[in-house]
DNA sequence: AAGGCGTGGAC
DNA sequence: TGTCCAAGCCT
């Protein structure tokens, strides 16, 4: 008994301090799921700072659920250009020709079938049902792991089988059921703006006569991950086509990443590879058997990307050639297609010169 | 179950 | 500079 009261502290305080700072952004203003959906796919892995303006611009194309579901993939991949993980992108179509489709148009309102939507995992599901439809049940993200780990002093780590279980039951505990959608809101944003993953601010926090992790001295020891990523290094020769009537070729990417992005005629190779390998590639004789062709490398050293699983350093070469029929893309329809920030920057620059 | 999947801000 | 990691999900 005594602690249920402690919980039912743990969620007072936290909602009193939301309440009191939480932040004016525009998804707040709502509980129409479609918009709180939309909010949510766009805020994974993803700052609020960076999302926000992806938000307004989903919000002015595609004010209803049926207005995205009619919509080309090609047209909601180019309002997602430049927000990384296309994939959510795709998910949110796909799945809202399946609301409009399947379902009549009407959003589900419970979290067994927000879940089912693609795109849509455990936390999304939670939020979403949460603040819509008011069904108590808890939102785990990197937010509420750092609050849990800390104020608990729970050292079990957050990306393992083990730790995943053990900190939903924990949330799901903690969670106020008369006010759930703003139980699972206060508790991130305390985690974003107070609990912060750096410098929290132990001093002035609410929590900091209770919190585990500060008694013992552990705060910045905790949440514990495991499993770092391996980064491989990958090695892209993009074939820069500039016909004498000014066309280029672009060809969309099949696997892998930036799935169904286009980008120019790739070479990829393990290791840097030079001139003389580039024109002896298959790909390369493909496209310009036969045709007079002068290749000149566009950046001086090779460009480095950095994902958070992967470098890729990119070597641009443009091919200039004659007029041909196998190169029919004007190079002023270019920004009509759906592009990786890889090939933004190269545009960007290209285009200048 | 472990790895793939983007981008950019903070320090 | 490198490192962490952000309202995770899929296979």
């Amino acid at each position: 008994m005594h602690f249920n009261v402690t919980i039912m502290k743990f969620s007072k305080t936290l909602v009193q301090w939301y309440l009191q700072n939480k932040r004016d952004l525009p998804w707040r203003k709502t509980q129409n799921p479609y918009y709180i959906w939309l909010s949510e796919i766009i805020l994974q892995q993803t700052r609020v700072d960076q999302g926000m303006a992806y938000y307004f611009k989903f919000v002015e194309h595609f004010s209803t659920v049926e207005k995205l579901a009619s919509a080309s993939e090609e047209k909601v991949l180019k309002l997602w250009q430049g927000l990384g993980y296309y994939s959510r992108a795709r998910n949110l179509h796909f799945s809202a020709k399946y609301i409009v489709n399947e379902l009549n148009g009407d959003f589900p309102d419970t979290y067994n079938n927000i879940i089912k939507l693609k795109g849509v995992g455990d936390y999304t599901a939670s939020a979403i049902a949460s603040i819509c439809f008011n069904e108590a049940t808890a939102v785990v993200d990197g937010n509420v792991y750092r609050v849990l780990a800390r104020y608990f002093n729970i050292n079990t780590p957050i990306n393992s089988t083990k730790g995943i279980k053990e900190f939903k039951i924990l949330a799901q505990e903690l969670i106020d059921p008369k006010n759930s959608g703003t139980h699972n809101q206060a508790i991130m944003e305390f985690g974003a703006r107070m609990c912060k993953p750096q410098n929290p601010d132990c001093e002035i926090c609410p929590l900091n006569a209770s919190c585990l992790a500060l008694a013992n001295n552990k705060v910045k020891e905790l949440p514990v991950k495991e499993n770092k990523i391996k980064i491989r290094n990958r090695y892209f020769n993009y074939l820069v086509i500039q016909t004498e009537d000014d066309k280029t070729t672009l060809v969309k990417r099949e696997k892998g990443i930036w799935l169904n992005l286009y980008e120019f005629p790739l070479i990829e190779s393990l290791q840097p590879i030079d001139e003389k390998a580039i024109i002896e590639h298959e790909v390369f004789k493909e496209f310009f058997n036969k045709l007079n062709v002068s290749i000149q490398l566009f950046n001086s050293s090779m460009l480095p990307h950095k994902l958070s699983h992967q470098h890729i350093f990119t070597n641009f070469w443009v091919i200039k050639t004659p007029a041909s029929s196998k190169f029919n893309l004007n190079w002023s329809e270019i920004n009509n297609f759906p592009v990786s920030t890889l090939i933004d920057n190269f545009l960007k620059q290209y285009k200048t010169n």
